[in-house]
Order: C-alpha cells, then structure tokens, then sequence
DNA sequence: TGTATTATTGCAAGAGTGTCGCAATAAATA
DNA sequence: TATTTATTGCGACACTCTTGCAATAATACA
C-alpha cells in the first residue's frame, strides 16, 4: 500500500520531532493545532510503525507511546534500548540504556519492550 | 484493612499456582470452574499485589498479567526479571533472567516492566 | 490539464480492559 | 449469638484502540 503524503501526517511527525519524548494519541491530538480525528491518528501512527518511521512503546499504564526512531539503527541506542516513564511530568522518553538478556536459542525473540517508570530526573532534581 | 479467607480467593490463587504462568483475568475466571464476578477478581488480584503475594506484569497487549511471587525475595530470579509472552500458545511467564542497567543517581526508579514478545521454547521446538 | 485510481479521512459504532459506588452478604471476633 | 466490616455482585462508567463505510483528496497517467 503505497502512502501519500497529507497534512495530518506531517503534523504528527511534526509534533513528535518537536517534543523529542514518546507521546501517546491523546497527547497528541492536544498538541496539534488542527483538528484530527482520533482514528485517524491512530491509522497514522500504525502506519509510521510499520514503515519504521516510530516505533511503539506500551507502558505499564497500558497504553501505546510512539516515539520517533532517530538512532534505532546507526547509533549504539539501538534497537532495543530501555524507557523511562515519568509519573510527575507524565512523559516518556527513550534512554540511552540498551537492553541486554541472553535466552537460550529455542527462544524466538520478536519484541523488546522495557520501561522503568519512576521519577526522571529533571523532576527530581528540582 | 485486614484480610478475610474466602473460596474466592483460594480459587483464584490456586488457578495461578497450577498454571505456573503469569495469568490475566479473563484467563483467570475461564479456569475456574465457578461463577466469579469480574470486578471481583480484580480486586482479589490488585489486593494479592498490595500484600506481595502477586506481581503484575503489563504485556505489550497492554493487559495486566499476574504471577505468584515465589522467588521474589529469596532466589536470584530476583525482583526484576524479564518476561516472556509467547504469541502462540498466548502464556506469559517469568524468566530467570535478571534486568540489569544503571542509570544516574537522579532518576528514581520504582517499577520496572521488561517483556519479551515472540515463541517460547517449547512452541518453537515443535 | 483533466481523469481515473485508490489511499486517506471522518464518523459512528463496537470490543475489550479496568475501575468504582452501592447495597447485600458473609467472615471474623468477642 | 450478635456485631463489625471485609467481601461480593451488579451496574455503570471511563478509557483505549480498532473497524466498516462512505466521502474526500493525493497521485499517476493519458
Ligand atoms: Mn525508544
Ligand atoms: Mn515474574
Ligand atoms: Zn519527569
Ligand atoms: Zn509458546
């Protein structure tokens, strides 16, 4: 299915470039100007996981984040790197901490998805 | 507030206890046999987790998944391991192997939440 | 430029998960 | 046995995410 290119989509991308943290739909939607239906978010953002535009964090709140995935594959922040959850400032970011486990090879490992929710720390150093 | 024995209970952790795996409700009340409310059970589970006798895992579906801490305290499958959700035979359980990282001092961390999604080892070896 | 193709969108509806208030019930204690 | 209050079922709600359908609009091509 090939894409096309509208508005909506740029003003996702947009607002997840400008914020540089992992933002669910609602987040979203608050933070873009135009009016965009929530469905249509939604399609959106599935569709940049799937091209490898975002990538797709669920969170122990239950809900899906997206962020964009700059580094996920030249930098060492690599594919497969931890979350962190910030209960104060309520956003989510990607660290820099990459995620290492060994499983015996009988094992088929498809997704990694780890988030350590807590405090960040600019809310704790003020 | 101190806790009552009811069969409700005893059905529900003994449901866990058999299965071995990390169980969501509604896999909880299709084992059990009775009748149980489904508000019920919630609240049986999130008071197993307050008293540590459960932890909950949130999957990558976004759903709440419980399992009886047995080596929590003691063994070295410690308080934070990974999981393992297998997307054929939908269990999740809990693995031994240890989530390890270091961040700075300044992000207090106080839950960590680490799924691994694929085919475990026994529905890749058959 | 005009037209055909079909990806995208809005809307409405639905499925699923988890929570909460309230009244009825029943476990624990004296 | 009588009292206290934790537990339960029920209904309702909030919320997230998805899907079908018809209308719209981006793209390619004549
Ligand atoms: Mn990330
Ligand atoms: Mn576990
Ligand atoms: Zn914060
Ligand atoms: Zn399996």
């Amino acid at each position: 299915m090939k894409r096309r290119n509208t508005a909506t989509k740029e003003a996702v991308l947009s607002v997840l470039n400008a914020s540089g943290k992992a933002m669910s739909q609602s987040a979203i939607e608050k933070k873009i100007n135009v009016d965009i239906n929530r469905a249509t978010i939604y399609r959106v953002l599935n569709n940049y996981c799937e091209d490898g535009i975002l990538h797709r964090i669920v969170a122990d709140d239950g809900r899906q984040y997206f962020a964009i995935c700059l580094e996920c594959d030249e930098d060492r922040k690599s594919l497969h790197h931890f979350h962190f959850r910030c209960e104060k400032c309520e956003t989510i970011s990607c660290l820099p901490e990459p995620v290492n486990f060994s499983l015996s090879n009988d094992y088929i490992v498809e997704k990694v998805n780890c988030i350590l929710t807590g405090v960040c720390k600019d809310c704790s150093t003020s």
